[in-house]
RNA sequence: GCCGGCGUGGCCCAAUUGGCAGAGGCACCAGGUUUAGGACCUGGGUGUUGUGGGUUCGAGUCCCACCGCCGGCACCA
């Protein structure tokens, strides 16, 4: 960074000026105050920080930021701009009363640590505590009002004690779709042993061994062993969750390829919450997009099973259309599906395994390509159309997926676009069963026609009905598409040929990863190879120390290699002797460890009672500080603020584990995060030479839009910060240069907290620029002394005064801290005119503004409160209030409109009524003047706002 | 392709929710101060509110169509 101030002088700048020195003197001072006096320690109703007096008579306010992963690159200056978002509220709260409790901590397990290790052979928790710490440094200077006691970390046993204990908790929980909650799995083994609900096998409970048993009750966990399709990625030497793929079949961390393949993986249940966690959406303060994501990713259909007979027995198909079940002119089945094999004919089996082979041998994603000519194969079997009783044939294709629905589709291709070019593609039938529009028709620019053999393309929307009646049936004529529905599920209810039903595109959770550097499941197996939960008292289950981090060597390719785990070679660690109550055996541990989600699933509950060794969390603190206001109220953090990034990552997971709790009795929210807020992004530009290379972007220079760097010519472009795009600017340069107040207060001025913009280090100036003129105004630069006078403050100002207490206040409330901080400015510049002019600045001016700079500029404010002779920190002292009758004045300026243009203002008493308007318009020179001698045709008063003429 | 968000001075952004297009910051220009530079002080708004239509006395704001950028989903049955 070079420095726009050459030659700091010592001569030319006064002793006291507010400069980046200065402010460091100030604000290391105030930062140590803060921690020696536990400012913003918060305290709890109960438990080992328990103290009642502290809470007594006080709201609360529990404020959170997403957990962090400490980075080894440390922090660049987009990365706090959300902590100084709450840091301000939470302080603005505190002024409020309110008992506020903000804490930080860190996500420390993770693949970019162990990945570290591998290349280092330094062990991750090395590694992990060094970034920490480094993180810690860089945030501690930024002068965040934490409560330190209860900084926490996933990589710590206490915590993940909890953690191991919370996933048994799921383990030993069974869904019961009845009330639609989970309870505890003994409730379940009391209905097998009672008769009330018979075994899968109709076996009666108490003759079954206990292996059986233990089988049959592993099939309603809600942390299960599954032998399901994962997501093998040898790159990264583990499998992934569905959520953790993107669209283009690559990990998300490291972009390896991800392949499909059986392997025996734990799983959480989480698709028997379906239901609850998109409904439940609806109570929760969230952005409408992230709603939005969540429900695209539960993928709620609503639709209908209907069954086509056939060779080898009924062919179940999920539709989402049952009303066009008359247009349905072929099935389509999954190359996987089951009944392929049966009803192939011995004519066409050859080109089918040929087929099924090639299916086979394509990727998932591959199948997905939407622009790929339509591959299938006819299996020379015909199936019966329930409503028409029509033979239609029965057609096996790759776009049809094993994995969503039934694995079999009726095909519409009237009604489905993907239907109609399949259709075209091997001419099969097409069948309208809804008449398009006449726009339609028109768009396409086609002569309207019900045949639609004719048709450029299958007809979507609301149309007539036609060609949609059987003997008993008739949807025909105008109707509304829901309308239809009902008539057909009913019809199909009735005869026993379907019914309504619902499914969800959200898999199970795939849960286990092939690495080291996480928890450790609770999980041991006997030698029939039975899982048991380790028990309460014997947690933690400790992470075994481990000096080989060297990688196996994996082809990132290669689909068929198997993952080896690396704590299975930890020998001595995986065999273990235990009592599980019936005497010492020799067991075997879970090899695999839990993902990084695990920890960020509840960790919001260990900062309410951190230190406590008997619970996860004490039932009286969670229901102080996240429980319900109301009966309908869900509970859980006042104001969550993080990145969009965790949509239907960890804001799914954590709710899943959440209402699981909940559900169990140990926490009274039943949502985890009530309110959630989500920043913006700051992203810099970036610049490259002519060999697209990428040039350190702060010794680039502009001059009228061109940029050059050295004598060369660079192109300018846009994103996210890092080393690539050499584009990094970090809080450390920012404290040296301008102050951690500039920098808090340049980050929340930039612009409203949800939107992304783009950093600008010259800018900062204009903050730095703000602070000085206000601590000019109170501290005479040249000697450091006070320069406030106790004189009476004049009406004009204290009204501006007045005024920006009430915006600044409203501004703050509403997380909008870019106009709070232009209000500040306007009254500060105010006050630099009446200071120039010969005044010194009122104390009962100087006193309300540092405290509503306190949230922004804490370090200052405090400065300044310490000058004004208060012994005490501003923390809690109370905001100011605005006064109502400061805020009203007696007149008004009116605009005068003529035909829409303002042509004169009018001043008038505030409580001017229309007719008082348009007279004393009528009677001012100017509009005289607009219009004219002609009598208006029209006159519009408006009281308070404005008066328009029109001619 | 579908869904969502956003387009306002050179740049980052305001606009009491339909009522005077401009609060604040950067940049820029002029003047003051200064040996000079920086800093500071005073003054200055540089515009077809993405485009085109519509509703209205009145549209940045509401409606329709289109363009551009960002994000999500994508043969989802």
């Amino acid at each position: 960074m070079t420095s726009s101030r050459p030659s700091d002088s010592a001569s030319s700048i006064p002793a006291y000026r507010y400069t980046a020195a200065l402010a460091a003197g100030i604000e290391q001072r105030w930062q140590n105050y803060w921690q020696e006096n536990h400012t913003f320690d918060a305290p709890n109703p109960a438990g080992p920080l328990a103290d009642p007096v502290g809470v007594a008579n006080r709201s609360k306010l529990f404020v959170l930021d997403m957990f962090p992963y400490p980075s080894g690159t440390g922090l660049h200056v987009g990365h706090p701009l959300g902590y100084i978002g709450t840091d301000v509220y939470a302080r603005f709260k505190r002024m409020q009363g309110y008992n506020v409790l903000h804490a930080f901590g860190y996500d420390s397990f993770g693949l970019p640590a162990e990945q570290h290790a591998i290349s280092t052979g330094v062990h991750p928790r090395v590694n992990t505590n060094a970034n920490i710490s480094n993180m810690r440094r860089q945030l501690r200077r930024l002068g965040l009002g934490h409560d330190e006691r209860r900084s926490i970390c996933t990589t710590d046993e206490e915590f993940y004690k909890w953690t191991q204990w919370i996933f048994l908790q799921i383990y030993n929980a069974w869904f019961d779709p009845s009330i639609s909650r989970a309870r505890h799995i003994n409730e379940l083994i009391a209905q097998f042993a009672s008769g009330k609900r018979n075994t899968s096998s109709g076996q009666a409970w108490n003759t079954m061994t206990p292996a059986q048993k233990s089988l049959e009750i592993d099939e309603f966990r809600l942390a299960y062993l599954s032998d399901a399709p994962v997501n093998w990625c040898p790159g990264l030497g583990t499998i992934l969750a569905n959520e953790e793929v993107t669209a283009e079949g690559r990990s998300d961390i490291g972009n390896y390829p991800v392949f499909r393949r059986n392997m025996r993986q734990w799983t959480m249940r989480i698709s028997v919450f379906s239901d609850r966690l998109l409904g439940d959406l609806d109570r929760l303060d969230w952005p409408e997009p992230i709603k939005l994501m969540q429900r695209n990713w539960i993928g709620r259909s609503e639709g209908a099973r209907v069954a086509f007979s056939s060779s080898a027995g009924a062919i179940n198909v999920f539709t989402t259309r049952p009303d066009t079940l008359f247009g349905a002119t072929f099935i389509v089945l999954s190359p996987e599906h089951p009944l392929v094999e049966t009803l192939c004919t011995a004519e066409q089996r050859e080109h089918i395994t040929a087929y099924i082979a090639q299916a086979s041998a394509t990727t998932d994603t591959d199948r997905q390509d939407d622009s790929r000519k339509k591959t299938g194969i006819f299996t020379g079997s015909y199936a019966i159309n329930p409503v028409t009783n029509q033979p239609i044939p029965i057609w096996i294709a790759d776009y049809v997926l094993m994995g969503y629905g039934t694995g079999a589709i009726m095909a519409v291709p009237s009604g489905d676009q993907r239907d109609f070019e399949f259709a075209r593609q091997f001419d099969l039938q097409i069948t309208a069963t809804q008449m398009p529009t006449g726009a339609w028709f028109d768009q396409h620019h086609f002569p309207p026609s019900d045949d639609c053999a004719t048709w450029p393309s299958a007809f979507v929307g609301e149309g007539n009905y036609v060609h949609s009646a059987n003997d008993t049936l008739s949807l025909n004529g105008q109707r509304s598409i829901a309308d239809a529905k009902n008539l057909m599920n009913a019809w199909l209810t009735e005869r026993n040929l379907g019914e309504a039903t619902v499914t969800y595109r959200l898999r199970d959770w795939l849960f286990s990863r092939q690495r080291y550097w996480g928890e450790p499941f609770p999980i041991v197996y006997d030698q029939d190879g039975l899982a048991h939960d380790v028990p309460e008292s014997m947690l933690p289950v400790l992470l075994p120390e481990l000096t080989d981090f060297s990688p196996q060597t994996l082809d990132p390719m290669d689909s068929t290699s198997d993952p080896v785990p690396p704590l299975a070679r930890v020998t001595d660690w995986v065999t273990t002797t235990l009592d599980l109550g019936d005497g010492p055996r020799t067991y075997r541990r879970e090899v695999n460890v839990m993902p990084q989600w695990a920890g960020s699933c509840w960790y919001e509950l260990r900062y309410l009672d951190p230190t406590n060794t008997q619970r996860f969390v004490d039932p009286e603190v969670e229901k102080y500080w996240m429980g319900p206001a109301t009966d309908e109220h869900t509970g859980g953090v006042d104001l969550y603020v993080g990145g969009v990034e965790h949509a239907v990552l960890h804001l799914l997971y954590a709710r899943f584990w959440h209402k699981v709790l909940h559900d169990l009795g140990h926490v009274s929210s039943e949502e985890p995060f009530h309110r959630l807020f989500n920043q913006g992004y700051i992203q810099a530009y970036a610049y490259r030479d002519d060999r697209g290379q990428t040039v350190p972007a702060e010794e680039v220079t502009e001059t009228n839009g061109s940029y050059t760097y050295g004598n060369e010519k660079v192109t300018r472009e846009y994103g996210k910060m890092g080393k690539s795009l050499k584009n990094i600017v970090t809080p450390d340069e920012m404290y040296d240069e301008y102050g951690a107040d500039t920098f808090r207060l340049y980050e929340m001025a930039m612009g409203p907290l949800e939107a992304s913009r783009p950093w600008n280090t010259l800018d900062v100036v204009g903050m730095q620029r703000f602070l000085q003129r206000l601590w000019r105004n109170v501290v005479d630069e040249e000697t450091g002394a006070l320069a406030v006078s106790e004189d009476a403050i004049p009406e004009t100002l204290l009204r501006q005064l007045h005024k920006c207490i009430a915006g600044v206040a409203a501004d703050m409330e509403t997380l909008r801290f870019n106009t709070a901080i232009s209000k500040l400015i306007e009254l500060n510049n105010d006050l630099t005119q009446y200071v120039n002019s010969g005044h010194r600045t009122p104390l009962s001016l100087i006193t309300p503004m540092a405290q509503m700079l306190s949230p922004l500029c804490p370090h200052l404010a405090e400065e300044i409160w310490a000058l004004l002779g208060h012994s005490t920190s501003i923390t809690f002292e109370p905001f100011p209030v605005a006064d109502p009758n400061l805020l009203a004045s007696d007149t008004i300026e009116i605009p005068v409109q003529v035909n829409g243009k303002v042509r004169s203002r009018i001043v008038v008493l505030v409580g001017a009524s229309q007719d008082d308007l348009l007279a004393a318009a009528l009677s001012d020179d100017k509009v005289i003047a607009a219009l004219g001698g002609v009598v208006p045709a029209r006159s519009i008063a408006v009281v308070g706002r404005l008066v328009n003429f029109v001619l």
